[in-house]
DNA sequence: TATAATCCATCGATACGATTCATGGATAAG
DNA sequence: CTTATCCATGAATCGTATCGATGGATTATA
């Protein structure tokens, strides 16, 4: 049964089913494809036989998709990007490029990594325009619909078209001002203090503070800010306490003491409560262009430049 | 330059390309391809310049592939996995398919995962075949080159072509014999006894010990066995400290005792060093495959079941 | 309701391209 | 030097993708 003749299939042919899926038309598609509307037709019914599915049935003068057809169109989109791969004119030349990139990051891993990998990315080429637009909760829209070429998070959406790979590890501490309260070294201690923490309305909450709550404990949290750099201006002069990874500690929160999380509260919490793993994520569609890969190459030098350890 | 018509490849072209390469003759893939031998070569000269490259030299009266040519083979490979993925005849049945996967994992993770996975798995299909084989060390050699088609591992290998995805959290806690001796609550206690552990010769070691190693400290290991199921008998009455996943005492290890890693040997170790992370990593070419989709599905669905916690 | 407009499928003609057979130049082996 | 084998090329053939034109079907408009 399988046997169509899935091989008989070239890449303008697939750019001919994405246009009339696109279009919606077998006509619009023709204009588009500056092609005869006939052609058009018998392109599609080749097609329709090479993949053994009607791909598009008339509804009254129109055509609607079927459900092949619909989960067709990204394989497809995928596959025109790997024939485009095939060529040799991608010979990727990092002094001669100029590249675009758009990434999507809120502001920890914005202001950890993004600077520096900035200056040593652009030291090589011979132009880098770094769009950098906040990811909120990231979605796996975002990449499929080329909103951006990356995302860094640690909750990298997932998805059999999502390639995810690991930046860094980091571990949280607790932040607060040592002129107005000394470190929590207990449980009890911990909890009896007042806490700050970072709830973005559009994005999920810390891992920490959500594995908190998976265990039931409460503590005290009198304020929640947007983002990490609004932690700064509560914890100056007052005895609340953040728990934030310590990277920030050594960025925005410099001015703060840092204090291990006390052992007995993470003895009873489940593994890698402590732990913040930043991804970055990215389409299969940028997986096999030289000018991506490079880059994510220059940002995973960075992250590992870093190190592992705070 | 970039102006070649990739979109003129179809599969036949890409299947041809292929052997050629593989078979390191014109001649001998026309053979196998059933064509006659300028057909070949013409459809090789199309190729070349559809893509812009030699792609195959003369040396003497044989060819011998170019750089771009070696780089485009497992792209080739690829694309036309994905062609095959077109067709409609992929509706994939659970109850009337006949199944055989080959998963490459070692002891732990083999014992936890593998036999639920199966009763799970099998009870949905008309028929499935495990073929499990020993890790090792884990290459992506082993997904390249389709001697397996997926691995469960904790550091799985990374590569352009290799999909990784988290299976589940554990933590390692120290197992010991409770007959014997008490649960060392300090990093001093904990360095002053006896250990055991695992060191598989052709694998890495645990990340627990090398994150210890990194820090330069060293306790006192008299035994090292190669594998998980080694260790009992060693624990078993003596005093002998080994420190494990903890899902792994619910398993072989259930008649000793467990207990959480000393917190102050972990506050000086990098984040995540009590965590063990597991993987399953497969290779590209499975991405689209229905049916290994469905399998991997079932694993992680066993694995969620599990929870993350031990 | 009749008419016009638009859509998609089909038909015959045409031009392009893929394959075949036959041939030639090059290389390596006998 | 001869022979066998390899790959490339040329001419001829066959298949097929495209075109323009047409027809059947549906929807919008008068």
């Amino acid at each position: 049964m399988g046997s169509f003749d899935h091989l008989g299939v070239d890449g303008h042919l697939l750019r001919l089913f994405v246009t009339v899926y696109e279009e919606g038309s077998v006509s619009a598609a023709a204009r588009r494809l500056d092609m005869a509307q006939s052609a058009v037709s018998h392109a599609l019914n080749r097609l329709r036989r090479l993949v053994g599915d009607p791909l598009f049935v008339k509804s009254g003068r129109r055509i609607v998709a079927t459900q092949h057809a619909e989960r067709l169109v990204p394989q497809a989109r995928l596959l025109m990007d790997g024939l485009k791969a095939l060529t040799a004119g991608d010979g990727f030349d990092p002094a001669q490029a100029r590249l675009s990139w758009t990434v999507a990051a809120n502001d920890f891993q914005r202001d950890l990594l993004l600077p520096r990998f900035y200056t040593r990315a652009a030291a090589q080429l011979a132009d880098l325009r770094l769009q950098v637009i906040p990811s909120g909760r990231p979605t796996s829209e975002m990449l499929r619909e080329a909103r951006c070429d990356l995302l860094i998070s640690p909750a990298p959406p997932e998805g059999l078209d999502i390639i995810q790979k690991r930046l860094f590890d980091d571990r949280y501490v607790c932040v607060f001002d040592g002129a107005r309260r000394v470190a929590p070294t207990s449980a009890a201690a911990f909890l009896a203090g007042r806490h700050v923490t970072v709830v973005h309305p559009s994005a999920d909450p810390l891992n920490f503070d959500k594995a908190l709550e998976g265990l039931g404990i409460h503590r005290d949290v009198v304020v929640t800010v947007a983002n990490f750099s609004g932690l700064a201006p509560f914890l100056r002069g007052t005895d609340l306490v953040a728990c934030v990874p310590s990277r920030l500690h050594g960025l925005e929160l410099r001015e703060f003491q840092a204090a291990p999380l006390p052992a007995d509260l993470l003895a009873a919490a489940p593994p890698g409560t402590d732990t913040l793993r930043m991804y970055m994520a990215w389409h299969l569609r940028g997986q096999h262009d030289p000018a991506q890969a490079w880059l994510r190459g220059q940002l995973e030098a960075v992250a590992r430049e870093m190190g592992d350890d705070a």
